[in-house]
DNA sequence: GTTGACCTTAGAGTTGTCTCTAAGCTTATA
DNA sequence: TATAAGCTTAGAGACAACTCTAAGGTCAAC
């Protein structure tokens, strides 16, 4: 049975985070020592390792909830409820790609077009497209 | 002269808004009605869809606070410090969106492993994945 | 037996960007 | 003149995922 701050770098996560982890249903302590503290057996390990996981992955903390019950509970979940989790997060990061492309293209083109030397920014091209509400060339920015 | 919620008509934000990024000195009403209502002048309408547009690029508001205070006051600024700031933002643009593409990746290649059908999740291979710590192709996902 | 590292709890603070509420005054319309 | 829409303020709430604090109990080493 491991103690937190064991647990922790383990799993690579501080004992703060477990805890808080712990609040919202992810990570449990199957055992407390006779003065309170937590104690993890090996399969509170595999669940938090397999927190860690979905977490890096970059699944939210409600996703992995979802993903946890599941994974306690195989027989009364179908495998399609899990992709439907993953194909819902990969449509996010899909939009939110398309988000940052397109401030990408912007930023780029303003660096671009603009020397970004020592002189007095009278001139600055950045400045001058900012106050005229975008860039102009292929439909406007904003 | 705009009061507030005209202003927040013409640049596509809510007076709410306008208000908070007043608080924030991003916008300003440089005169007020005998009642105290704001009223905005063609500078400050100006200076608003500036913001606005700087917004719309991606700009934090506290890049948009530095943005400001160089437009305010061109000639003690240089242009560096505008693509500077430009520049950094697009380095944090890029830094997401290659957190993004591994998320992407990853995300697409749980999917295309799993069939995703309404059996149970006894062997859902996604579930496994998770269970195994991630991905092992080619370097540890996580 | 004392130091210092570790553990406990409840709860507040952080970051960024809003979003809303309450309580009350002003203005425009019918 | 009544009513509705719009304005004012200070301040609270929302969101996600931590991060930290205070005040105190526990444990291992020297």
């Amino acid at each position: 049975m491991l103690k937190i701050s064991e647990l922790a770098g383990r799993i690579g996560l501080s004992a703060h985070t477990i805890r808080f982890y712990e609040k919202h249903g992810l990570i449990e302590a199957s055992e407390r020592s006779e003065s309170g503290y937590r104690l993890y057996s090996a399969a509170d390990v595999n669940r938090a390792e397999f927190v860690k996981t979905a977490r890096n992955i970059g699944f939210s903390l409600e996703d992995i909830a979802q993903l946890l019950s599941i994974r306690l509970d195989r027989l009364s979940h179908s495998c399609q409820e899990v992709t439907d989790i993953t194909r819902n997060k990969l449509h996010e990061v899909n939009r939110k790609m398309a988000e940052l492309e397109a401030m990408q293209k912007v930023l780029s083109r303003l660096l671009d077009n603009c020397d970004g030397g020592l002189e007095n920014a009278t001139h600055c091209s950045i400045l001058e497209v900012l106050d005229n509400g975008g860039l102009a060339t292929n439909g406007r920015v904003n």
